[in-house]
DNA sequence: TGCGGTACTTACCCAAAGGTTAGAAATGGC
DNA sequence: GCCATTTCTAACCTTTGGGTAAGTACCGCA
C-alpha cells in the first residue's frame, strides 16, 4: 500500500525533476529539458504528466503562440523533495564507505 | 556522482529488503523470500549480492548441510534505512492527498 | 506563401529488468 | 543407492523502459 505509493513516486526521473524544481521557481518545458542531464523529450513529458497526476507538480498553460507552459513544484512535491534529502545526504556522506566496501568485495573474489 | 550512488542503492527491491531487515535480526535466504512480498528467487539473490557488495548487508555462511546463510543489515545499511524513513513517512502521511490529486486529474480529462 | 518556434503525440525499435524453470553441490536419513 | 533439503547459478523468454524520429497545431513575420 505505502509501497505502491512509493513505487509510483520514487523513480529516477521524478527524483531528478524534483531536484531541478526545488527552488520553487516555475520552469518551462524546454528549460527543464536543458537542465536535466540526459532526459529525452519523451521521458520529460511522460514524467511531468505523471507527477502532475500525483499532485507533485502544477502545470500552467499560457494561451500564446508559440505555446508556453510552466511547471512548478506543488507543496506536496516540495515536501517529497525534502524527504529525499535524507537519502541524498546519506549518499553524500557515505560515498567513501561504499567505494571501500566495493573494492574489498571485488578483491575477495 | 551522488546521483549514481543513489541509483545503485535506491531501487525497489533494496528498499523492501532493508525494510525486512530493519530490526537488525539476521535472516536466512528462504525466510527473506517468504517475507518480502512478490520477490523472485533470482531477484533476491541478485539484490542481496549487490547490497553485500555496496556494504549494506553482511553475509554469514555456516558450513552445514543443507547450507545455512544468514543476512543482516550493516550499520551503513541501517542508516540508509533511516534515511528512507523520511520518504516512507511522507508517503504514509500523504496517500490521501495523492489519491485525491489523481481522482481530480482523471476527472479533468 | 512558407518558414520558425514551442510543446507535445505517435509509432517504431532496441536493450535492460525481471520471471520461470532446471540443475548443481553436499550430506544425513531411509 | 536414493531422496530431501537449502542456497545459488545458468538458461531461456517475456515485459517494460526508454531512445529516435517524424508529425501536429498555431500564429506572426519575412
Amino acid at each position: 500500500m505505502v509501497n505502491e505509493t512509493i513505487a509510483r513516486v520514487a523513480d529516477k526521473w521524478t527524483f531528478l525533476l524534483i531536484e531541478a524544481l526545488e527552488d520553487r521557481a516555475p520552469k518551462r518545458f524546454s528549460q527543464l529539458s536543458r537542465e536535466v542531464p540526459g532526459i529525452s523529450q519523451k521521458m520529460l513529458t511522460q514524467t511531468l504528466r505523471r507527477m502532475e497526476r500525483e499532485g507533485l507538480v502544477l502545470r500552467t498553460v499560457f494561451p500564446e503562440v508559440p505555446p508556453r507552459v510552466e511547471y512548478a513544484l506543488s507543496d506536496l512535491g516540495f515536501e517529497l523533495g525534502e524527504a529525499f534529502c535524507g537519502v541524498w545526504h546519506w549518499a553524500e556522506a557515505n560515498i567513501g564507505k561504499i567505494e571501500e566496501a566495493r573494492a574489498s568485495y571485488d578483491a575477495r573474489r
